[in-house]
DNA sequence: GACCAGGCACATC
DNA sequence: GATGTGCATGGT
């Protein structure tokens, strides 16, 4: 079967299987900014504690939390693990969030895609998966968000190899699906879900609903 | 009480 | 370029 023929059948095996994911999980694009980066090797859960603390302290707005004292800032996203490093990347996205687009939502959709990635990751912090999360689930561009479930997934089912590397998995993506928001949104959404589910363990890949692809 | 979670930067070879 | 390590809480 072609890429992307297969990719396809992935992706309808999984809506199929799980229906719409409703991504990312946050009210904003600033919360999708901000949960990309407390979700770093995270779990969600974590981060939506983490989250109500910071609207809880009434600073969750790009100007108050660069003001907010470090220390403090770390304490109210403790929960959220690696304070000390996320606070300092928090702040580090928030000052590039403040000089280059005077924190509007709404400039930074208007700048160009690659050039928004090479800015993100530009920033300390910020890594591939963090500034494509950002691109896609915050600003709604059209980019492939590859993570650790999504090589394991596909890995599992001998789609790609194990030690495919971030850009190569995100080019498999890139090269053989249409550019579409929606699409790439509920894919990724998906390869969590299957991810956390069926495909945690091998032995449960036998309720997959990829088992057999 | 291990083991892991929606990474990343940095050091070292 | 590949490989190893620190960062840290909370759920299973």
């Amino acid at each position: 079967m072609r890429r992307a023929e297969r990719l396809t059948a992935v992706y309808d095996r999984l809506f199929n299987a799980f229906g719409t994911q409703h991504w990312w999980p946050g009210e904003t694009p600033f919360e999708v900014m901000a949960g990309a980066i407390l979700t770093q090797s995270t779990n969600w859960k974590n981060v939506e504690k983490a989250i109500l603390n910071l609207k809880g302290a009434g600073v969750f707005d790009p100007d108050t939390m660069l003001a907010v004292p470090s220390a403090r800032l770390a304490l109210l996203i403790k929960s959220s693990g690696y304070f000390n490093q996320k606070t300092k990347k928090l702040k580090n996205y928030l000052e590039f969030f403040k000089d280059k687009y005077n924190a509007s939502v709404q400039k930074m959709k208007m700048e160009a895609t690659a050039t928004l990635r090479e800015q993100l990751l530009g920033v300390k912090g910020i890594g591939k998966e963090t500034a494509d999360s950002i691109l896609l689930y915050a600003l709604e561009k059209p980019v492939f968000v590859v993570d650790a479930y999504t090589s394991r997934v596909l890995s599992r089912h001998n789609i790609i190899s194990e030690d495919a590397t971030y850009d190569e998995l995100q080019e498999l993506f890139m090269d053989n699906l249409p550019h579409d928001v929606k699409l790439f949104n509920e894919f990724h959404a998906l390869f969590v879900k299957v991810g956390k589910g069926f495909c945690k363990k091998n032995p449960e890949c036998d309720r997959c609903p990829l088992k057999g692809i």
